[in-house]
DNA sequence: CAAACCTTCCAAAGCGCTTTGGAATGCGCA
DNA sequence: TGCGCATTCCAAAGCGCTTTGGAAGGTTTG
């Protein structure tokens, strides 16, 4: 059933069923209502590809996730933000067109996708410094927004949370327990959210003229391994920290791994702080949540950008958004005063 | 820059350029080399709304994922699957197209898909038990592929793994170490793949003629937490298991904790086997496997899945083709002989 | 040398929708 | 009565591509 059917069935001309099922004013709202529930009768729904042909319009949304061998590792993450996100686009019309590429090939895909007319907009996720999509996207003319942000983030829209003060925050709650040698497992610091997190503990460190130790700091793809291979090397080394501020759950849950193999119990013979994304599978609130945590829900995030991705497409000429949210930091039982 | 505009740049006709540019035979190779060079000088790619048009085909596989409020959390899961699907569909030129839903419009979703044309096929994952998304889309006759299987599983698409098998031979291999109160912390058993395991396990223990225990078998959505809290619930509680088969990874990093706050060395006191879906942030393999599990990768899933459901699409009256995967049993440091 | 083919290209008709620019009708108002 | 203005509808022209059905020219064949 196609609109020219229906149309004919009805006695109509496509332009008026077209503009009553469009909601124009131009048709008398009886002529819409004959028009409505015929096309409900038939299971008329247009054909997108034809409209998108005649409108210009893609009512697409590109996620474009490059793959570098190592960071689809963040795809915990960008599955959590996916679903927000996926949520919204659906409740709004649009679809979602998910892109993995090689690193390399980033560019061109982005290309491509303009030259093809594909989407209406993209989302950019997890900013390297200096990231050179932000860039290409600019001089492509096409909307997008970044979760995170980059460089001096002025002149694009970003909605990214207060990396910096969170572990700035998280850090001085260990300090104020007593602890002095603080142990950092972060992200990859390519990434522009590490590398303020990183900032964040150090300046908390300097505000109290503690040095921070190189030996207790490190940086890598957030997967379970790094943090317990990396928490076993600094526990068993000298000077052992007693606390670690960790940049994921799953980071942390490494860390639960290597301290339990030497019996050292969280909360007592050694602090855990980590950031918690709040994803679904890995709820940390069971009894009180388990790990103390700087917390911001990546889902919510993923909806909220969706929602502004949207609303800078319908409206291309809009100054830019930028959104900025604070952390909470939720006490839990991985942390106590420093022992001894 | 459109076909039109290249074609009149070069004096041909845009049908002589469209072909060249599509392979067709019918245009000197000379011509074609000189369509070729101006299309790649122009930076021209085809309109891809105006090809689908004019194609009637939309290059395009949904992934269609209902959320349930709970089934999100097969995220870890989906996102692999996703990663690698996705691949294979930027390779061979197909847009993967994701939509969110909440599981009671699924049915409504797959008919949308279909009016508007706007997918070529889709892909269905974890089947409950008589999936009605099986018989649905059979009827609205779009080409699909399961990720698992269910019913009778005749007359339609599949790939899986063997999940009876796999479970029957981690309990008996449980079994051969002396253990006979064997816990089984499940995934949901309203999906199919959690009701082969928990057959494969009952087999194993009925060809002994041991008694399978009520009060040591569970089942719920995957997470850490509820690991956590069963593990703790069952080690707690009169006659408690010496050994654990559980679901997945995140469900075993969830008993972990449960039996370090017990101070059980897991491998001495304790005895886990969890299935492992390979998740890259999630990697079993440092310094030898750290949980004994049955492995099979989702994300090869997810390629061979993509690269079936493609060739079902070019070949729509393919007889069905269904793929069962063996699934490995590794050995790690999670399993022992019964103490005492 | 004409007939019968290839080879290489093109004109034009869609694909199914939206949207522009009227046309027809009915109404109020002077 | 006649003009102007809404209101309600329609015809037709795209959107940018693919594809059908030739046409023109060159080559082979009997």
């Amino acid at each position: 059933m196609n609109l020219k059917e229906l149309a004919d069935s009805l006695n109509l001309s496509p332009t008026t069923v077209s503009r009553a099922l469009n909601g124009y004013p131009e048709v008398r709202e009886e002529t819409r209502n004959r028009v409505m529930a015929a096309a409900k009768a038939a299971n008329y729904a247009p054909n997108s590809r034809a409209r998108r042909l005649a409108t210009g319009r893609a009512m697409t949304i590109g996620h474009v996730i490059p793959l570098t061998g190592k960071a689809e590792m963040v795809n915990p993450i960008f599955a959590d933000f996916l679903i927000g996100a996926g949520e919204v686009y659906a409740a709004e019309g649009y679809d979602l067109l998910l892109s993995m590429v090689p690193e390399a090939e980033t560019e061109a895909a982005f290309r491509q996708l303009v030259a093809n007319g594909s989407v209406d907009g993209v989302m950019v996720q997890a900013p390297q410094e200096n990231d050179p999509r932000i860039a290409l996207l600019a001089e492509l003319g096409l909307p997008f927004l970044v979760h995170g942000r980059t460089g001096d983030a002025q002149g694009y829209n970003w909605l990214d949370i207060a990396n910096l003060r969170a572990f700035r925050r998280a850090t001085d709650f260990l300090l104020d327990l007593g602890h002095r040698r603080i142990a950092l497992i972060n992200g990859q610091e390519t990434f522009d959210f590490a590398r303020r997190r990183r900032r964040g503990f150090e300046e908390a460190l300097a505000a109290r003229e503690i040095a921070a130790l190189p030996h207790l700091m490190a940086s890598d793809a957030m997967t379970e391994s790094f943090g317990y291979l990396t928490a076993a090397r600094m526990l068993d080394g000298p000077n052992p920290p007693t606390a670690f501020l960790v940049s994921s759950v799953i980071l942390a849950i490494g860390v639960r791994r290597a301290a339990g193999e030497r019996s050292l119990r969280m909360g007592r013979d050694i602090s855990v702080i980590c950031h918690d994304d709040e994803l679904s599978y890995l709820n940390n609130d069971v009894g009180g949540p388990a790990f103390t945590a700087t917390r911001s829900s990546i889902r919510a995030a993923g909806q909220r950008c969706a929602e502004i991705l949207i609303s800078l497409i319908r409206n291309p000429n809009h100054p830019p958004i930028q959104e900025l949210w604070d952390v909470d930091l939720t006490v839990g039982h991985s942390t106590g005063p420093c022992p001894g």
